[in-house]
DNA sequence: GCCATTTGACCATC
DNA sequence: GATGGTCAAATGGC
């Protein structure tokens, strides 16, 4: 069961590592960060690239969960595993934050009224939207008129001291589907410089997200959250990993599915895990310089 | 006591 | 007036 999911995530990686390298080739080093790609032409290419990256990212949580859920001794394979994909995480959050200010996506009617700007502003759909590589602050949360769940507002946390302008809102979508889907809109981008550090804590700590399961960790007893009907606001601090499934096409992969001993006795094979020969030429291209 | 979140009030825009 | 975004005091957890 871990070896599929890790060679399904691979697969979804390696796809995601192309289309963000075509992205980047859409966002020409002349057009700068903070340009506004035509609404018709390379932003296509740009969105599907920010979606698979989505997928990726939430794949690579859910295998993290796995590994997090064994706690082998140092030295392991399992703990090599883990540090990778905490480096894959951290290259997939930059990407996505990248390929985002390239599109510069204007949200139609999330949030988005005709008052603001149409640049600076862009949204996505994802299931783990507290895990985006920053730290937020929570300030205000709205019921919104015609929507089933009330908008949480946040603002980057480096507000004060760096007077970072970066704010984004996240709401539930209506439906019922489980995980929950939420759209998560962004607005302005981060002037901060805490990128990795901040990265390092949405993943150690999760805001409260993974705290769940970390307890489940230390017992040992790899259980599903409930189905929660809670609203948005409390879905940030009660989703676990675990639980993150995808959408389209990737494989999900639930933790309740698998058994410690799965856990436990399955190694990976070798080319699982090898990386190819242009593995780490590929990745750096996502070693972006923070602006 | 500190810090993050909650929540009602206020403001801007349509 | 309705709606959405932000502010700031109150609240609760650590």
């Amino acid at each position: 069961m871990a070896t599929n999911s890790c060679t399904s995530w691979m697969l979804a990686y390696k796809e995601t590592i192309a289309l963000s390298l075509l992205g980047r080739q859409a966002c020409s080093p002349g057009m700068g960060r903070h340009a506004e790609l035509d609404s018709n032409s390379e932003h296509c290419d740009n969105r599907l690239a920010i979606d698979k990256i989505n997928q990726a990212h939430e794949l690579a949580r859910q295998l993290r969960a796995v590994l997090l859920s064994s706690s082998l001794p140092a030295g392991s394979s399992a703990e090599l595993a883990r540090e990778i994909l905490d480096k894959l995480m951290k290259c997939s959050a930059s990407a996505l934050s990248r390929l985002q200010s390239c599109c510069c996506r204007t949200c139609h009617g999330v949030g988005q009224r005709s008052r603001e700007k149409t640049h600076n502003t862009w949204c996505t759909v994802t299931s783990v939207p507290y895990d985006d590589g920053h730290s937020w602050r929570k300030y205000g949360q709205k019921d919104i008129n015609s929507a089933k769940y009330p908008r949480s507002y946040y603002r980057c946390i480096h507000r004060k001291e760096q007077g970072c302008p970066a704010t984004k809102t996240v709401q539930q979508e209506d439906g019922d589907a489980y995980p929950p889907q939420f759209i998560v809109a962004y607005s302005m981008q981060h002037t901060c410089r805490s990128m990795g550090a901040s990265i390092a804590f949405a993943m150690e700590s999760a805001p409260k997200e993974e705290a769940s399961f970390e307890g489940s960790r230390s017992s040992r007893h790899l259980l599903p959250p409930p189905p929660s009907t809670a609203t948005a606001a409390n879905q940030s601090q009660t989703s676990s990993p675990s639980s993150v499934g995808d959408r389209g096409d990737t494989t999900r992969l639930s933790i309740s599915e698998l058994s410690w001993q799965e856990i436990m006795n399955t190694s990976p094979p070798a080319d699982t895990w090898s990386m190819d020969s242009n593995w780490e030429t590929v990745m750096g291209c996502f070693e972006f310089s923070e602006a």
